[in-house]
DNA sequence: AAAAATGTCAACCGCCAAAAT
DNA sequence: AATTTTGGCGGTTGACATTTT
């Protein structure tokens, strides 16, 4: 057998999140603030490990999230971006306050890919799409001519540097 | 109307680097 | 200096929702 859970404690609760739980952790927090997060379910009250608190603030509880779909303007940004970095969404994320890279992250694998797919491009390269007559797509023999206006392209493992 | 397919998204897992001891 | 613990990350899962057949 792998690895143990990260909470072993037997007792522990899992999934979703309560509305209690969520008063819980929210006013720990804010009461305490940010210090050690394997201290917090006991100081606060809950069964859950000190991680799963840490992933409850960070994408859903933080005050500072902006909620609310993505607007064009930031998907399109989100593209560019991956283009650069590939799927380092917390670097990505890093560009929209706000915003967290579990959501980058679920709105990439769950639109965005697609939206390229359908603009015959790949997702992972940014590139054209070639199209050996076709196969998979829904031809409509329209499309891949014309998206190769797409200004973002190449550069796709460029940064080995920094995280 | 019902079922199947597809979409959405919160939250988990294990890995591993950084921090702590 | 070596070992252990914590926290951050990206991939993935699975429950629920919506759409299609």
């Amino acid at each position: 057998m792998g690895r143990r859970p990260c909470c072993e404690k037997i007792g522990l609760k899992r999934g979703p999140w309560t509305i209690e739980e969520d008063h819980k952790l929210m006013s720990f927090i804010l009461n305490n603030g940010i210090h050690c997060w394997r201290l917090v379910p006991k100081l606060a009250g809950l069964l859950r490990c000190g991680k799963s608190c840490r992933l409850r603030w960070i994408n859903y509880l933080r005050p500072d999230l902006k909620r609310g779909a993505l607007s064009e303007a930031e998907e399109d940004q989100i593209i560019q971006l991956h283009s650069r970095f590939g799927n380092r969404w917390s670097k990505i994320a890093a560009h929209f306050p706000g915003r967290t890279d579990n959501e980058i992250k679920n709105h990439w694998n769950t639109r965005i890919k697609k939206k390229l797919k359908e603009l015959g491009l790949d997702p992972v390269t940014h590139k054209p799409i070639e199209q050996h007559e076709n196969r998979g797509a829904k031809d409509e023999g329209i499309m891949q001519s014309k998206f190769s206006e797409n200004s973002f392209e190449l550069k796709l493992m460029d940064n080995p540097s920094s995280n």
